[in-house]
DNA sequence: CAATAAACTTAGAATAATTCTAAATTAATA
DNA sequence: TATTAATTTAGAATTATTCTAAGTTTATTG
């Protein structure tokens, strides 16, 4: 999927007006922002939306995968338009997420042992720490 | 460090009466409790204490890599008394939450490539999903 | 197409985890 | 002992997020 798409189909859910733009919004800024911050962003444009609606939106495009939350300890959910599978690196210093993509061929269970039968629905690997500039 | 050895000393922290207590009871229940589960189980002790200094404590025990916090989604943080390497995994169907530790020899460069020179202070595995019973 | 139902949006109120504040206490240091 | 620094505390404040209830849009059904 190229950043340009925005006319994203999501199976199974309605891409409303709203919920378009907040998918656009965040595709333009690939720096995870918050709710919030995609709200701001979104105030002066010809389609400014409640804060709920952004909440619902993410909600309702993370369902569905099209969107990953970001979450690094107690700060703000922080979200990303990247929906394939990679790690977060928050560097301290700079308060940035940097996307990380696994090495090809790469997967979990290189690292941990799952029982047998067991259903991975999401998977979140978040690093802290400082990368030089 | 066994289960049994609530006599922690760490290094650069002073160990005071409540931050004993905080890790003794950490210790005692070892289901990943919050903060205020904490500040419950302490309410009928010998040694009921604040709910901030119960923040308080965590946050100085966290600080000192004596305890480890578990942030799944915008759930209240839990806190985790094993201080080795290990992924969480959030049981869907009950919530609970298990430590899984690493494969022997397994190492986060396994999965990705980091930029040399990065500095790693925080590794965070969370897989949510379910494990047959 | 008209009528009905379902899904979505919205503003503002409510919630709840966490942090802050300022005063009191405790421990460390000189 | 006197002084300083760190910790604890209760309660207030903050703030991200969720809830509510009403209005709007979209889909569906007859």
């Amino acid at each position: 999927m190229k950043a340009q798409d925005h006319h994203l189909q999501v199976p199974g859910m309605r891409m409303t007006k709203q919920r378009k733009e907040v998918y656009r919004t965040l595709m333009e800024n690939q720096d995870h922002p918050s709710a919030s911050e995609i709200h701001n962003l979104m105030k002066d444009t010809e389609s400014p939306m409640s804060l709920a609606t952004v909440y619902n939106c993410l909600e309702a495009l993370v369902e569905h995968g099209a969107v990953k939350q970001v979450n690094i300890d107690r700060e703000p959910t922080r979200y990303c338009q990247n929906s394939t599978p990679h790690a977060h690196f928050h560097d301290q210093s700079t308060g940035t997420i940097h996307d990380i993509t696994f090495k090809p061929g790469a997967s979990l269970t290189d690292l941990i042992e799952l029982p047998k039968g067991t259903e991975v629905t999401n998977l979140e690997i978040s690093i802290k720490g400082t990368i030089p500039s």
